[in-house]
DNA sequence: ACGTTCATGGTACGGTCGTATCACAAAACT
DNA sequence: AGTTTTGTGATACGACCGTACCATGAACGT
């Protein structure tokens, strides 16, 4: 019964259905076969929608990046009151913690595809972020901001500051994410550095 | 001309095999084949002198431990004159970088073993460092010894900021690693956090 | 009304992978 | 010397994998 079907939310359908796979049984371990049948369709199918696995995969890595970014996008919104620079930071930090179930999946299929992407061709040299060190640019910028406000001291590198704050984050992420460290753990770690750093003396 | 032979040595060298060729093809994709022709042996002689594949690769993941760790003494064994707790720190947080090719190899295959291992029954609760959070104890450790010096600040958690360091040093080799960020800014922020841990005050 | 396009199913093909099997020569043991 | 063990090669097997091909019915254009 091929009523015409709408071709952008069939494949969003299907790279979902890719996502979670890859989730549970590992990027590398993925088959076109396994995709079909996770989104319920065919092998031909996926065939269809996408020409080919790598053009699949590649999909694949956009959305997550995207979906990414909106999502660590709506949290920095979702800040409560009128939040100062501390507050921001602290936000964007854990936002790259894999905390809920969603940010598991995330850092498990991204840190793959990274992984996948030092020895393969196709991948290689992909847009794995959508404006790379746009982060370290607005951590920089927020802990500035912090120094205008006296709640940072002078003495802090705004732009090494932000660069140690985000590895640090990064760091505490993949260490939750392969089970070394839980979360709480990762909280504390990154509340602390942020209390040393924002000293807060001024208002 | 079967002389009798060291299976020690035969299977170091397979699996040393098995590691150049899982940095150069990615561990994901390399076979017993591949191992057999980068050792110039045949496909028989890998399955004699390790049974399956799993077992090759379990093998090579505890080589790849095991090796590591006496690099990372070594390292700390070289630091020259009598180090304080800041020299060996640093030491202890240069060694997490890859930053000559050996490292980039154990880096890039480790990696690539802890994402497998995210999803694979044998590889998942294996023996992924020698002593978990052996360096946290250390360095941890050290910061005490530095506190007692007066080299650094009594407020410090001593406990906390060795997580964060280890963390960043660990996000700084990953970024290193994908290409995301160069070895020299990585050294530049950790010498930076040092400096601000160290405030080094006393002798 | 009819031919074309669209969406879909089924299935076959060539390749590779891990593993198992058969064969056989050199060495070691008795 | 004869037999058993050990190291090595060649090759076969069954399972998958990504892709290509063929068929077909519903919907649409004219």
């Amino acid at each position: 019964m091929p009523r015409r079907v709408d071709h952008e939310e069939r494949r969003t359908e299907i790279t979902e259905a890719l996502l979670r796979v890859a989730h549970r049984r590992g990027l590398h371990a993925v088959g076109m076969r396994d995709v079909a049948a996770e989104a319920g369709v065919s092998l031909r199918l996926v065939q269809y929608y996408f020409d080919s696995k790598e053009k699949l995969l590649l999909h694949g890595l956009r959305t997550l990046v995207e979906r990414f970014s909106a999502r660590t996008a709506a949290r920095l919104a979702a800040v409560p009151g009128s939040p100062g620079p501390r507050e921001t930071v602290e936000a964007l930090l854990m936002a790259a913690l894999p905390a809920d179930e969603e940010s598991r999946v995330f850092h498990h299929v991204y840190t793959s595809y990274a992984v996948l992407a030092m020895s393969d061709e196709a991948l290689a040299g992909q847009p794995f972020t959508g404006d790379p060190d746009a982060a370290e640019e607005a951590v920089a910028g927020l802990l500035a901001r912090g120094q205008a406000d006296g709640t940072v001291p002078a003495e802090v590198d705004a732009r090494l500051e932000a660069v140690s704050l985000l590895a640090m984050s990064a760091g505490l992420g993949t260490g939750v994410l392969v089970g070394q460290r839980d979360v709480p753990s990762a909280v504390a770690a990154i509340r602390y550095r942020l209390d040393r750093v924002f000293t807060g003396r001024a208002g």
